[in-house]
DNA sequence: AACTCGGGGAC
DNA sequence: GTCCCAGAGTT
């Protein structure tokens, strides 16, 4: 039998994905090479996002902005609202840090060294490495959740992460090959996304199950393991939705960081484990709705209550901005704030 | 090392 | 409902 990153590039070229942001089999054998930016744009899309959820952003951001020079002369609020609905919005808030490094430092060109890349704003150690391999060709090894289920299974690593995660990248670096570093990356990758499965694994199919422990020692299905984490604490606020007679709604920019951070939102009630204080952005009179807004995050779920008001044209907010329906986007907002505004434009 | 930070699909 | 996902930044 062949080596194993050699057995699993075989499989990549019969089995890889095709996805917008890679390039194919034949353009590689020509020699062509995926764009940097392209290829910078998916990593940090793709950071606990799946393929699927991506597709349609990654087709928007580059027919709005074909290079990274386009991007860093996009408008901040632009770049928010086109990556409202995929979430984590720190992310987009550092793809334009980093757009306008690389545009205005660096020439518009992307350093080539998981060393340097590693510097800019939203690129860390794993996303440093995948652009260097992905789209320089350099033998570095990426370790994503994929790499690491992959490797706790292969060499039956038992050890819960996040403790086993030294381990597991030090296994994955003895296993990398020189040739052909980003195609091997994206064959382990993909292998934990469509063979080595969180949950029944399709061992049967797998290009490495001859020599995988995991797989011998019937462990594989249970790996990695995991620390338990914590259950998450129910929140309560209030969201107010205020509507002019001209048809225009009141609307906030939340600050630049913390959750939501940088998104267009309802102004409301800080949202708290008690009861929230009502926070009324405006003088007006306010009318209960009859549904809430359930949503979770990443560690509490949300139970949002609504309020609408109708308000007339001459009077001030103390909090938030009117916007004209002409230039109101609903899918600018983020998905817990256009859950409300879908409540209650039904009504 | 532990938290914070979204959303959707699979189960 | 829980778990997972081509993780990074902060404390």
């Amino acid at each position: 039998m062949r080596e194993p990153a050699a057995e699993l590039l075989a499989w990549y070229d019969r089995h890889g994905r095709e996805l917008p942001w890679r390039v194919g089999p034949a353009a590689r054998a020509r020699g062509a090479r995926p764009d940097p930016y392209h290829v910078w744009l998916s990593e940090v899309m793709l950071q606990q996002t799946t393929a699927a959820a991506v597709r349609g952003y990654f087709h928007r951001f580059t027919t709005l902005w074909p290079t990274v020079e386009a991007l860093a002369a996009a408008e901040d609020g632009r770049v928010m609202g086109e990556w409202a609905g995929l979430g984590y919005y720190a992310r987009a808030r550092n793809l334009l840090k980093c757009a306008r490094v690389i545009a205005e430092e660096h020439g518009g060109r992307f350093p080539e060294t998981a060393e340097e890349l590693r510097r800019l704003p939203g690129i860390g150690p794993y996303t440093a490495a995948a652009i260097a391999a992905i789209a320089f060709d350099r033998p570095e090894t990426v370790v994503d959740g994929n790499v690491e289920r992959v490797m706790a299974r292969l060499h039956d690593i038992r050890t819960p992460l996040p403790a086993a995660k030294p381990e597991l990248t030090a296994r994955a670096a003895e296993m990398t090959p020189r040739a052909r570093p980003g195609c091997y990356a994206q064959a382990v990758m993909d292998l934990g996304a469509t063979i080595c499965t969180p949950k029944r694994p399709a061992c049967g199919l797998c290009p490495w199950r001859e020599g995988c422990r995991g797989r011998l020692a019937g462990t594989a299905p249970e790996l990695p393991a995991k620390t338990p984490k914590k259950p998450k604490p129910v929140r309560h606020g209030i969201a107010y939705l205020a509507r002019r007679v001209d048809g225009a709604w009141l609307l906030e920019r939340r600050p630049g960081s913390g959750l939501l951070g940088g998104m267009l939102g309802w102004p409301g009630s800080d949202w708290v484990e008690g009861a929230p204080e009502p926070a009324p952005p405006i003088r007006a009179e306010w009318h209960p709705v009859e549904a809430e807004v359930r949503h979770t995050f990443t560690h509490f779920h949300l139970r949002l209550a609504l309020v609408t008001a109708l308000v007339p044209m001459d009077r001030t907010p103390a909090r938030g901005v009117f916007v004209e329906p002409a230039e109101f986007r609903p899918s600018d907002l983020p998905t817990v704030m256009r859950k409300a505004f879908d409540l209650v434009r039904e009504r």
